[in-house]
DNA sequence: ACTAAAATAGCAACATAGTTGCAAAAATCA
DNA sequence: TGATTTTTGCAACTATGTTGCTATTTTAGT
């Protein structure tokens, strides 16, 4: 057994049928892929995996639709390359409630949601109503530093 | 005399000499449209801002040495478009060092930095080295706050 | 102030990212 | 299975960002 399993199809399908969403060849592929690792996509990632395979225009309309539904979310960056990543169940339609941060590696450029990081509540200004809190931070990554050791 | 008084052209000029900059139409423009108003800019607001008459890439180019040298910072946006916001004096030529928090207005689509909030301390899990944190608040700005009570 | 050297701007061409309308194909539901 | 609804693929288009090259401007030395 690979050390990270496969998401099987069936469970793949599952969680489209949970969400009222058509199954379909586009959805089973893409939402496969964020299962089957830990990380954060971009659409160019996405579209280099499938191949041809999909359109483009598919592509965007499946992440979209993921994104309505409470099945993946956005994290904002710095470089102009929108990354997804799936989200918790706390998630659905409509709606997204996330309580964790993101981290970018300089080094690898992958993107983690650390869920074990909990946000901090941030106090501002007079006249300022926040509605959401993103934190986005940079470093070198788990994986980046062990192997700069050896 | 207006509310916010326009930058001289004298203190732009000093501002790029400063930083051994050479004085040119573009740098005087588009340094001035930063000291003329205090929310951040993205390229495409720079552009209809200044209209035709400077080249696209000139902008590109022009953003991308001040923010080489300090002279202002981008932020990380969830809409795949990179915004530009002055520095204060700490930053200089090849480094940044900015505490506070960007606020994104999710009705003017104004983006603030809040020098009076500073980042708080991100606690990680083992492995991950930080090296800047970057936190992006988005609700209701002052403004849109005030003139929604009308 | 004039000139040579260095830096910058503009142009063209290209690459990537994202959107929209519409017809064909596929998925759902009865 | 067949009708209805949803999704896909295609074409075309807009926005965003980059690179190489030449012309122009700026700077610095005289």
């Amino acid at each position: 057994m690979p050390p990270v399993a496969a998401a099987t199809e069936k469970k793949v399908i599952e969680l489209l049928k949970r969400q009222s969403l058509s199954v379909t060849a586009s959805r089973k592929r893409i939402l496969q892929l964020f299962l089957d690792q830990p990380g954060a996509l971009s659409h160019g990632a996405i579209e280099k995996k499938v191949g041809s395979v999909f359109d483009r225009v598919t592509i965007y309309r499946t992440l979209q639709t993921f994104v309505d539904r409470g099945l993946i979310h956005t994290i904002p960056s710095a470089d102009n390359a929108i990354r997804y990543a799936l989200c918790k169940d706390e998630c659905g339609d409509g709606h997204h409630r996330h309580e964790h941060i993101h981290f970018v590696c300089q080094q690898c450029h992958h993107t983690y949601c650390l869920d074990e990081v909990v946000t901090p509540v941030i106090r501002l200004p007079k006249g300022y109503s926040p509605q959401q809190v993103e934190i986005l931070v940079q470093g070198k990554c788990k994986q980046c530093t062990v192997s700069a050791r050896r």
